[in-house]
DNA sequence: TGAATAGTGTCTGTAAGACAGTATGCA
DNA sequence: TGCATACTGTCTTACAGACACTATTCA
């Protein structure tokens, strides 16, 4: 058993208060070193990730539920979150973990966490860089992994992150994720890398930069200044009124 | 009480083997006479008309629950059948008409209908001609209305509706709705209003026309037999293995 | 023959993609 | 000065959209 008394009677105690057998996962995103990352836990005591996940209230809806999570996580802030989709498989538990992490003593904790779960899931946009993420009571770290580099996860949380992945890539041209995800203020290059991630390709410099200041939903600031051995760029920050009528259409990208 | 007490005490005996508060329902479109339709069902003695749902059995998973109800509704047959989203807020249900359709002899079963559902819903495409629908034990007519002219739904399904439709249009690329909505043989012109239909806007006939043909994925057949005083069209189908290929990139429609 | 719809072609403006040339910051 | 990256422009090809012309079918 990884948890202290105290917080095992914590849970019994909100198990009550909860609707039994439905859950809520956010599969959070962020953007940094040119590379997409997402937000996992690691459990107490045991080599297993799992996906920022939390109970509905019985007084509490779907979307409040993914809120109070965001919130406890990473204080919620300027996230953009969605629903995305609903995992109901007859075998999305894994007993042993739940044992090594509650130990044997507290039955109706026990049963309950591990009577069949159906989650309904969200994906968060959000900068990296504007939060610090907490762990919750069953884990003890909180960190952000490359998405193309994930450790062992719990369950099937590997496969709901690929699948709010997919998601994200089909909805590209009606969400905001240039905004959620980068800094106030950004280079042309910033905005090609996020691009590239998401497409999974790569673009041409010349072309993409020509394309996207068409658009007319940039604010060019001052140069950038720079360590590196070459020519400051441009910093651009979104014009909101512009991006968000945009965006109600569907930005036609690439 | 508009239920019989045989259909009464068959629902009794099923609710021991459903997963509690979690229901799936089901927007099944069609397209007829230029128009998106919808199947709905309507509750015995009420004028109340739900969407075809059902619950989940505690040995089944949401899309085997799913396709259960595209079987008992429409015999199931070339359906293309996704998840959009669930509904999971506090204030979804209707107790007077469950009361109305229940009796109020049955404490259990009013307790069970009445409890909080969450619900996940799926949408299905299919082509109207091929299927003769069938009212569930609780309704006693199951047809095909326009979408643009709902009668009262139960409680959200309504909304449900409307969100199904705007999937559909976001995910319009990725989906097989030519094929799934469309008869076998169909003319560029049914196409078109098809996409006029989805698109919500007109299309030009001559461009429609040149830029489907060059996507390669059709097969050109006879002439059609036409009563009209005109021009007899030419009949189409789709190349399954080009139109396959082409949607798992998207097809840039439009 | 005329009305209605089908099929195809033409023209123009714009956008995409390849790529070249110039600019700038720093070692 | 040379290197690395930024910025801008040119050229070609392709496509979208407007619209016109011809072809059928049947009343």
């Amino acid at each position: 058993m990884n948890l202290s008394t105290d917080q095992l009677n914590q849970l019994s105690i909100n198990i009550d208060h909860w609707v039994p057998g439905h859950s809520v996962d956010c599969v959070i995103f962020g953007f940094e070193d040119q590379k997409m990352k997402v937000l996992i836990l690691k459990l107490k005591g045991i080599n297993l990730w799992t996906l920022p996940g939390g109970f509905v209230r019985k007084n509490q809806n779907l979307d409040e539920a993914a809120i109070s999570i965001l919130k406890e996580r990473v204080s919620f802030q300027d996230v953009f979150l969605n629903q995305f989709h609903t995992f109901g498989g007859l075998d999305r538990k894994d007993l042993d973990s739940l044992h090594e992490l509650l130990g044997d003593q507290n039955k109706k904790l026990l049963a309950w966490l591990g009577q069949r779960f159906i989650t309904t899931c969200y994906f968060a946009l959000l900068n990296i860089k504007s939060v610090v993420p907490q762990p919750d009571p069953m884990s003890n770290q909180c960190k952000w992994v490359d998405l193309n580099n994930l450790p062992i996860l719990y369950a099937d949380h590997k496969e709901i992150i690929h699948k709010a992945f997919s998601h994200i890539r089909i909805q590209l041209n009606y969400l905001p994720f240039g905004l959620s995800l980068l800094p106030e203020f950004f280079t042309m290059t910033d905005l090609q890398s996020l691009y590239e991630s998401l497409l999974i390709k790569k673009l041409d410099r010349g072309n993409f930069q020509k394309k996207m200041l068409k658009l007319g939903i940039f604010e060019r600031h001052k140069k950038k200044i720079t360590g590196g051995a070459h020519r400051a760029p441009f910093l651009y920050s979104f014009n909101l009124t512009a991006y968000n009528k945009l965006l109600k259409d569907g930005i036609g990208f690439m």
